[in-house]
DNA sequence: TCTGGGGTCCTATAGCCT
DNA sequence: TCTGAGGCTATAGGACCC
């Protein structure tokens, strides 16, 4: 039986900037876009002051700023949070070889083959990048990745959750199906009609019914999932598949001669960032986002992989041509995809 | 009236080939 | 030569994640 160790850092952004503006400790506070309520843009995190007054990531700035127009708005700062992640990813690498970034703020550990009982390893990771960091984080273990990523979910900030398979059936199928990786608000609707709210719920469902609904391959994780069976392997080394730049405008627009120089100035920005790690693309995809969110896209092949600069802005105004402009755009991108390194 | 920006992966479909 | 089944690949879109 593996052992694995979820660690979700508490309210990550919004904890880093505490450190910085520490006389801001106590009020609500909402990290998002720019940093400025009034334009576009959408909450990152908030902390837990502001989390009582109803706002939570992926809100809009304007409605947080309706809910709670006393809080402190902050623009999110990537670099610094990539510094502290980069420390933080160094501390738990002492505990465990097996490391598996889960995003900027999240990690698992294989802690299979540790001296340690389970809940003394996370105490002492919980410590270590307290002190280093100032920082709490949450931990879940279990048997697997899913079961580990629920487990510290159910007791944060600053907690510590252990699971085995004999608390499946009290622990997890009370749970709401939404907890489960990979089921967000469509799948969750859909689980719905069929009358399946937790967990339990789900694990109850015969399998031709997901299939038929969902399909073979998600059908089966669903299942799967439910009755908290994973064998996935902790991914320890992976290389990016695309790059891409893109940017929602603070009004609509619909001047063609706007549109063709932001996605110039983007796909230039994505190309340099692309050569800079030593990447050629053989694909380019235009995206456009039209004022009522259509979203469309338009991708483009290359002859052979390449990092050249010029070419990959002709090509992307190239697929921009592609669309019809009767609507106006809110957003428009690009992506390089198909990416090798020089010799693969 | 509102819905970011960075990604990954899966699925549906169309065209082509055998 | 025609037709159909099935497989493969390229593309677009959708769902999901942090």
């Amino acid at each position: 039986m593996r052992r694995i160790l979820h660690l979700d850092m508490d309210a990550f952004f919004a904890a880093i900037e505490l450190r910085r503006h520490p006389e801001l400790k106590g009020t609500p506070l909402v990290i998002g876009g720019r940093g400025d309520p009034t334009k576009r843009g959408v909450v990152s995190t908030a902390n837990y002051e502001a989390r009582r007054f109803g706002i939570h990531s992926g809100m809009p700035l304007r409605t947080a700023f309706k809910l709670c127009p006393e809080a402190v708005f902050l623009p999110v700062d990537f670099q610094t949070y990539e510094h502290v992640s980069h420390q933080i990813k160094t501390i738990v690498s002492e505990f465990s070889s097996i490391v598996e970034d889960a995003g900027i703020d999240e990690w698992y550990l294989d802690i299979t083959h540790t001296k340690l009982t389970p809940s003394a390893l996370a105490q002492e990771i919980k410590h270590r990048i307290k002190t280093a960091t100032g920082l709490s984080c949450s931990i879940g273990i279990a048997p697997n990745k899913l079961l580990a990523k629920i487990a510290s979910d159910l007791q944060k900030p600053d907690g510590l959750t252990q699971i085995i398979a004999s608390d499946i059936k009290e622990r997890i199928w009370p749970l709401p199906v939404r907890k489960l990786l990979g089921v967000g608000p469509k799948t969750e609707a859909r689980l719905q009609e069929l009358d399946v709210s937790t967990i339990g719920d789900l694990a109850a469902v015969p399998l031709e019914d997901l299939v038929t609904r969902f399909g073979p391959a998600h059908g089966a994780y669903l299942q799967r999932a439910a009755r908290g069976i994973d064998d996935s392997p902790l991914v320890t080394h992976w290389e990016p598949k695309s790059m891409g730049r893109e940017t929602t405008f603070e009004v609509d627009v619909s001047d063609e001669g706007m549109l063709e120089d932001t996605l110039a100035r983007l796909a230039r920005d994505a190309a340099r960032r692309m050569k800079q790690q030593n990447y050629r693309c053989r694909r380019v995809t235009v995206i456009l986002r039209y004022a009522d969110f259509e979203t469309h896209t338009h991708s483009l092949p290359l002859p052979a992989p390449t990092d050249d600069r010029e070419l990959i802005i002709e090509t992307a105004l190239g697929g921009l041509h592609h669309f019809p402009l009767a609507k106006k755009v809110r957003l428009v991108g690009v992506r390089l995809e198909d990416l090798h390194k020089p010799g693969d």
